[in-house]
DNA sequence: TGAAATGTTGGGGCG
DNA sequence: ACGCCCCAACATTTC
């Protein structure tokens, strides 16, 4: 028995409790425990920098799980497994999948080789409720709007499975003839710009169960509600757990379910409203599952024809926060600071880009994807395209936010607001969100100079709107 | 989970 | 007392 080893090669959940992949490796005997750094993977699904950094911790907490026995290793995942199985006498090969097209594509060659060796391959969800390949609409296609597929498609299959519990015993070996260790993974930037966002997070499984702890106390009541307020702190903040797999959804929906179960305080708006939300997580990766191309391509053909107008200058007015738009460029410098963004303020920046500057949703997706801790493709894109209007069950490409007024509505004392733009601190309410609409003696008592202190808005709302839903009537002909 | 434009209603000031 | 205008408040339509 033991003799019997099983390689267990670690993906992206990284912890030990309802880890389906582990858990049953666990039960074969003594484990080997694998992190590869995959050097195959195409370039524009390679991480970003701040995914990085949050990785590397991850990877040490897990390692400290483990007692210091992660085997780690950088480069072709085919090439390394054959390795070390040769190596440690390794009889079966076991992992939890990673819902991305070409995740699954190279296991499927991985697998098939090594069951040509005669090595046992057994994968398994650990990051999914409902598994994408085998939820269609009635007429046999993929779901193609979100209600009836979380509805019919989630809510009416079997309940997704309780949590597995920590595997009673883990016997984890080293592979002696491992010669990196995590620091060579070289994760860590080499300026250390992280050093304002390490004060905002605590990183690992034993983080992400306290932070579902702590919503499950103090923010699932009133969720329905307080989630549009970014000053509130009243969202979950589990995502980039979540994507990591620090902490698995089933995780986080029988917690709810259970919290719900024995607090009736807590009205059924609020669940339903957050469970839609991991709703809104397995649509994206059930979506880039049927459709791979999603991440390129615009899902309605004719946005392929939309005519953006690339604008380097105005890109970067975004990136950096210097819109003139208060409440976007909070927004952008929340991200940059903290690698995390309000979804609503998401929401306001995004539609800024696409539908007022005319910048193509890749261009933003594809910084959201360097800055973002949660960058998650399957999130990241679908939502993209949701706010472009060029997606599936998309907002209207007429939707368009305007931030003077979602700033008024969702940010009214401008907490947030001023929080990340400090240099309107002084600006009364009335003009925070308007800054060019202030009066001159009153810019002069806050020591606001427009155009030196803070930008002049880059554009102006009202036409590029007009002209934004002009470009769009062109192509809908 | 939109915002602007346009339409409708009703109270109050006023001649 | 009455009709008229104004306009806020709300409803509907349009992009």
């Amino acid at each position: 028995m033991s003799s019997f080893i099983t390689l267990f090669w670690f993906r992206q959940d990284f912890r030990i409790s309802d880890n389906p992949g582990l858990f049953e490796a666990a039960q074969n005997g003594a484990i080997l425990p694998v992190y590869i750094l995959d050097e195959t993977c195409p370039a524009q699904f390679k991480q970003g920098e701040a995914s990085k950094w949050w990785m590397y911790h991850s990877l040490h907490k897990l390692n400290i799980c483990l007692n210091s026995t992660l085997n780690f290793y950088v480069g072709d995942p085919q090439v390394i497994l054959t390795n070390i199985i040769q190596e440690n006498d390794v009889k079966a090969v076991y992992w939890n999948k990673v819902f991305e097209p070409w995740q699954l594509e190279k296991d499927a060659q991985i697998e098939s080789n090594l069951k040509k060796r005669g090595i046992v391959c057994k994968s398994f969800n650990g990051s999914l409720l409902w598994e994408p390949e085998s939820n269609f609409s009635k007429n046999g296609t993929p779901y193609r709007m979100f209600t009836p597929f979380y509805r019919n498609g989630c809510l009416q299959a079997p309940s997704p499975r309780k949590p597995l519990p920590i595997p009673e015993k883990i016997i984890s070996l080293k592979d002696q003839g491992c010669r990196t260790t995590l620091e060579d993974l070289k994760l860590l930037p080499s300026i250390s710009w992280y050093k304002s966002i390490e004060h905002f997070w605590e990183i690992g499984e034993q983080a992400a169960q306290r932070q579902l702890a702590k919503f499950l106390e103090f923010g699932l009541k009133g969720y329905k509600k307080n989630r549009n307020y970014p000053s509130k702190d009243a969202t979950s903040r589990l995502s980039p757990y979540l994507h990591f797999g620090e902490i698995s959804p089933h995780q986080v929906w029988q917690g709810i379910q259970v919290k719900c179960a024995a607090d009736e305080s807590i009205i059924n708006e609020d669940k339903e409203s957050f469970l839609s939300e991991i709703g809104w997580r397995e649509f994206s990766y059930y979506l880039l599952y049927h459709f791979p191309n999603l991440p390129y391509k615009s899902f309605y053909k004719k946005f392929e024809d939309f005519p953006w107008k690339p604008n380097t200058e105005f890109l970067k007015a975004w990136q950096k926060g210097l819109t003139g738009y208060p409440f976007v460029d909070a927004g952008m410098r929340e991200l940059w600071q903290t690698g995390y963004m309000h979804n609503r303020v998401r929401m306001v920046v995004a539609s800024f880009l696409v539908k007022n500057l005319l910048q193509d949703w890749r261009t933003g997706a594809s910084w959201f994807l360097d800055c973002l801790l949660d960058a998650d493709i399957a999130s990241n894109t679908i939502n993209w395209q949701w706010v472009a209007g060029s997606g599936v069950d998309a907002a209207p490409y007429f939707r368009i936010f305007n931030p003077i007024l979602q700033g008024e509505k969702f940010d009214p004392k401008g907490i947030y607001t001023r929080r990340f733009v400090p240099e309107l601190d002084k600006l009364p309410d009335k003009y925070l969100f308007k800054p060019w609409q202030t009066p001159d003696y009153i810019l002069k008592e806050c020591n606001i100079i427009l155009g030196v202190t803070y930008p002049y808005p880059i554009i102006n709302l009202q036409h590029s709107r007009k002209e934004s839903i002009e470009a769009y009537n062109k192509i809908s002909l």
